[in-house]
DNA sequence: GAAAAGGAAATGC
DNA sequence: GCATTTCCTTTTC
């Protein structure tokens, strides 16, 4: 059974014990990212991997923004040049990585890796909101472990799969290694795994996270919320919609603010939204039609109402956050 | 034709 | 009993 966690490669979460069937060696731990390995496949993966948010804020830093930078980093060294534009300390570390000086890489890198965790954490305890299950995958049930393929795929766009992991318990998840994953599921097996694998060391982390212990930006607050977000409490639609709202990164083609401040948003993807919302309600047969009489229910409790200007598929929290 | 509006009954918790 | 969900008809864009 292999040793290696994909998302220790992608994110350098530290390498987790939680895990019965990977157990990590200590040494392990600090081989992760030592020399960008496998940076071109690195790259390339990453905007499967992530959520939108997080792949922004990678190319907000303007660590990993493309292949092209360090085709062009590597022109710079050829033409003699220092450096480059290193106007952020995460291009910095790229700059340094690829050029060996490991000392002011490993200060860059922890910046842009605090960042792309937070950004990770985030998305993960946004998914256990909308879809009211647990961070940790192995206490899901064959149920959850379906919602939760159903979100991936829509969220990354995936094949849909479900079938190849009908029964499945959390636990069952978490003991298959890769190339079960692969066997299962061979267009993106391999993805789904890496993408539990990221679940798996969030959960490892927020078991262990404590302001001693943690390094990363946002580990202690991810405990509180994901607490706070798994109370059992049904979720209401127009509080699913403001989940979503709160996710441009993720969700902005679906959804998004026309006038915050006003409370005024757009459904762009109607259809989009109403699969979401089925999805975390056990809904399959849920469409827009439906979704959107339940919101016309909001209009008698004043919940959400049509802007004074009425526009299709537009409307308006009464009381704007 | 899709969206909006709202009545009425059914459903799940 | 509440918060939808489902199904429906009519109207508006």
């Amino acid at each position: 059974m292999s040793t290696t966690s994909r998302s220790h490669v992608y994110l350098d979460i530290p390498a987790f014990p939680h895990s019965h069937v990977a157990p990590y060696a200590a040494e392990e731990h600090s081989k992760t990212f030592q020399g960008f390995p496998n940076m071109p496949e690195y790259l390339s993966r990453f905007d499967m991997l992530l959520s939108e948010d997080t792949a922004w804020i990678m190319r907000k830093t303007d660590t990993f923004t493309s292949i092209d930078r360090e085709e062009e980093l590597l022109q710079c060294e050829e033409a003699g040049q220092d450096s480059v534009t290193d106007s952020t300390a995460g291009h910095r570390a790229l700059c340094v990585g690829l050029s060996g000086q490991t000392d002011v890489e490993d200060r860059g890198l922890e910046q842009v890796q605090s960042l792309v965790l937070h950004e990770v954490l985030k998305d993960i305890e946004t998914a256990c909101k909308l879809l009211n299950i647990t961070p940790d995958p192995t206490e899901w049930s064959s149920g959850h472990v379906q919602k939760w393929l159903l979100w991936t795929e829509h969220l990354y766009r995936l094949p849909q799969v479900g079938k190849a992991f009908q029964h499945l318990s959390g636990s069952d998840l978490c003991e298959m290694s890769e190339d079960d994953f692969r066997q299962r599921c061979s267009p993106c097996g391999d993805v789904l795994f890496a993408h539990l694998d990221i679940w798996k060391s969030a959960t490892w982390m927020k078991d262990r996270c404590s302001p001693q212990t943690s390094s990363f930006i946002g580990a202690d607050e991810l405990c509180a919320e994901v607490d706070s977000s798994c109370s059992g409490q049904p979720i209401h639609l127009w509080q699913f919609l403001r989940e979503l709202l709160l996710k441009p990164h993720n969700y902005g083609r679906s959804i998004r603010w026309l006038n915050k401040e006003k409370g005024i948003f757009k459904i762009e993807d109607s259809a989009h939204v109403a699969k979401l919302w089925g999805i975390r309600k056990n809904r399959p047969a849920m469409n827009y039609d439906k979704l959107s009489r339940s919101i016309r229910q909001y209009y008698k409790k004043g919940i959400i109402r049509k802007p004074d200007v009425s526009q299709r598929l537009v409307y308006q929290f009464v009381h704007p956050v």
